[in-house]
DNA sequence: CTGTTAGCGCCTTCAG
DNA sequence: CTGAAGGCGCTAACAG
C-alpha cells in the first residue's frame, strides 16, 4: 500500500532540506547540479516511490501526450485493425489513443472533435465520415496549432497529411484478376458517389475495362449507400434478372461481396465457375464463406502506424509543414470465389 | 481563422475591467453575480469564442475526464463491440475513452496501466490478459484512489465492480441445445484451465451433460491453449480418430468452431446432419460460414456500457464502495449447424 | 456583489 | 552549484 497523498517535489525539497527546483533539476540530472545531490534526490525519489504528476508537468507545456482518434466505426473489422496499429506506434512513443466514432454522422463527428481539440490531445487522426465533406471542425484544430492527419477517408478541403489505400489499383487489380480469368460481363457494386474511396475504386474498375477492351456497361453498376449485406444480397438480384447479366461481380466491399454470395447461392449459381465474385478489404468474413472469397488486402495496421507516425512527427516538430498524400499498395487477395476453372 | 492565442479569463478581465474571478464566476452563472455582469462577460467570451483551458481546468480539480481501457486484442470481434459500447457512456457523460491492448502479455498490459495511473485517466476498465492472475496494477489504481472495473476477463484478487456475461449458463444452454437436438456423444473445445471464462463454461458444459444423464468423457474434451482456428482445425482432427468419436462439438469461441468446421468439412463429415456445431460470442464470421454457425451471443455493446457507467457511478461518488459483479445474460442463437434432421 | 490572495505541481529565468 | 521568484490558467476561500 503506497501512500494515499502522492509525494511531490516539495516534499523531497523538505526533506532533503533543498530548495523544489534544485530537486527538479536534479531529477533530470540537469549538469548544474553536483552529482552527489543528484545521487541523493534520486535515491530519495526512488525510495519513496515519487512519481510526478503527469497533470501538472502537462499543463505546463501545455501537452497532454495524448492522441485523438476518430473512425466512422470500431466494430468494422479494417478499423480496428487501423486503431490497433495506431496504438502501438503511439505507445511505442510514449503517447496514448483517445478514441472516439462518428457513426458516420457529421454532428457525431464535430462534437467528438470539438471536445478534443479543447484540450484533451495534442494532435489528431482521424477518418472522416461519409457526411464529412469541406470539414471546418478539422480546420479548428489546424489553426489552434494542433496537427491533424486524415487516412483512409479523407477530404481534400483540409490541407494536412494524409495516408490513404491505392483504391484506384486495388480496384484495377481486382478487375484485371476477373478478367484474366476469362470472364467477360463485369459487373460493379459500388459506393456513394460522394465518397472519394468508392469513387477511385469505380475509376480502377473502369480503367481495367478500358485497357482490356471491354465495353463499359452502366446497367452492370449498381451504387450503395449503406455498403450493407442487404444491398450486395438485392443489387445482385437486380443484375442477374438484366437480360444479359454479369458473369462477374466485383463488390465495394467483403460484406456486400458476402450479400451477393448469398443471392447468388440460393439461386442455384455456382461461384466461381458460372460467377465470379470479388471483394475488398480483407474481413475476416471473407476467409469463413464457403467458396472463401478473393478479396484485395488493405494493410489497416501499417496505415494506422504510418498516420500516427506523421502526426508525431509533425507534433514533434512543429515548423515541419507536411500536406503530402501517403498512398499504401493494397495487396490481391486470390481465393477461391473468383478461381473459375478453365 | 481564430486568433493564434486562447483567450484567458485574464484577458477578459482586462477587457471588461473586472477582476479574474468575477469573470470565472459569472461564466459560471454564479449566484454571488450581478445579472448584468453575468450577460456582460458571457456576450464577451461568446463573441470572443473563450474557451476555457481544459488542461488547467483538470490539472486544477485533479479530474482528466478521461477513462482508460485495456483489452487484450482490438481487432477481435467482441471487444470491439465492448469498447463501442463504452465509448458510447462514456462520450454520452463527456468523458474520453483512452484505448489500448495487452496482447495478452501481462507486461504490457502492466505497462499500459502504469502510464494511465500516471494522470492519465480517472478510472480505469479492463479485461484481463491470459497471463494476468493477482493484478498488483490494478490494485494500485485502487490504492491512489481510482476506480477500477473489471470486465469479460476478470480476477477475484481485486475488489472492486465487475461485469461479466454468464458464461456457465451460456455454455450450458448450448450444450443442452445440442442434446436437445439429439446428439449424444457431445465434444468441447475448451480453453484455458487459468482462465475464468473457460472454466464456467466448462463448468455449464459439464452441467448440461449431468442433467441429461449423460456419462463426462474426458477423452471428450481438449485444451485449446491459443485459441485458434488451428487448434479448432487439429483437436477436432483428434476428436474424429477416437474410437468412439463424437457426433456434436461445442468450441469455446467461433473462430475454434471454424477450425472445426473446415476439418469436418474437408473430411467429408456432414454438418449438422452428423456431427453438430456450436460457437460462442457470436462473431461476423459465425454468420458467413456454410451451414451458418449456432453460437452464443455475448452482448458486448451492452457490457462496455455496463461497465463504463459504474466506473463513471463510482468515480463521482467517491465514497460509493461497489465490489459487487454483474451478470449479463446470453443469448442462444441457434443456426444451420446445429440443426440436426430428425 | 466584487476584488484580493493564495495555491494546484512543476519548470525556468534570473540572481547569487 | 543552488535558491528565490514568477507564472502556466483556473478556482476558491476570505475579505470587503
Amino acid at each position: 500500500m503506497t501512500d494515499k497523498k502522492k509525494l511531490t517535489l516539495k516534499d523531497i525539497a523538505k526533506a532533503l532540506n533543498l530548495s523544489v527546483s534544485t530537486v527538479s533539476r536534479a531529477l533530470k540530472a540537469h549538469p548544474d547540479i553536483a552529482n552527489e545531490t543528484i545521487e541523493l534526490v534520486k535515491k530519495y525519489a526512488e525510495d519513496n516511490h515519487y512519481v510526478p504528476n503527469l497533470m501538472a508537468v502537462n499543463f505546463r507545456k501545455s501537452r497532454t501526450y495524448n492522441l485523438g482518434l476518430i473512425v466512422p466505426e470500431i466494430v468494422h473489422h479494417f478499423f480496428s485493425t487501423v486503431i490497433s496499429g495506431a496504438i502501438c506506434e503511439a505507445n511505442g512513443q510514449g503517447y496514448n489513443i483517445l478514441v472516439t466514432q462518428s457513426n458516420d454522422i457529421l454532428n457525431v463527428e464535430e462534437k467528438a472533435s470539438q471536445i478534443m481539440l479543447n484540450g484533451s490531445v495534442d494532435g489528431l487522426l482521424i477518418s472522416i465520415s461519409n457526411e464529412t465533406t469541406t470539414g471546418e471542425h478539422l480546420q479548428a484544430f489546424l489553426d489552434e496549432g494542433k496537427p491533424v492527419v486524415q487516412f483512409d477517408k479523407i477530404t481534400d478541403y483540409i490541407s494536412c497529411p494524409k495516408v490513404i489505400v491505392d483504391d484506384f489499383e486495388g480496384a484495377y487489380q481486382a478487375t484485371k484478376h476477373l478478367i484474366d480469368q476469362g470472364y467477360t460481363r463485369i459487373a460493379h457494386i459500388r459506393g456513394r458517389t460522394d465518397v472519394k474511396n468508392a469513387c477511385d475504386r469505380y475509376e480502377g474498375y473502369l480503367k481495367a475495362l478500358k485497357d482490356a477492351g471491354m465495353p463499359i456497361r452502366e446497367d452492370l453498376v449498381k451504387c450503395c449507400t449503406m455498403i450493407t449485406e442487404d444491398e450486395g444480397y438485392n443489387f445482385t438480384s437486380e443484375l442477374m434478372q438484366n437480360d444479359n447479366p454479369p458473369d462477374a461481380i466485383f463488390c465495394i466491399t467483403d460484406l456486400v461481396a458476402f450479400g451477393s454470395l448469398k443471392y447468388l447461392k440460393e439461386n442455384g449459381y455456382v461461384v466461381p465457375n458460372q460467377i465470379g465474385l470479388m471483394g475488398f478489404s480483407n474481413w475476416m468474413i471473407s476467409q469463413t464463406t464457403t467458396p472463401t472469397m478473393s478479396t484485395v488486402n488493405q494493410y489497416g495496421y501499417e496505415m494506422g502506424r504510418a498516420a500516427t507516425k506523421l502526426l508525431l512527427q509533425l507534433i514533434k516538430d512543429q515548423d515541419l509543414d507536411r500536406a503530402d498524400t501517403t498512398i499504401l499498395k493494397t495487396e490481391l487477395i486470390i481465393r477461391e470465389s473468383s478461381m473459375k476453372q478453365k
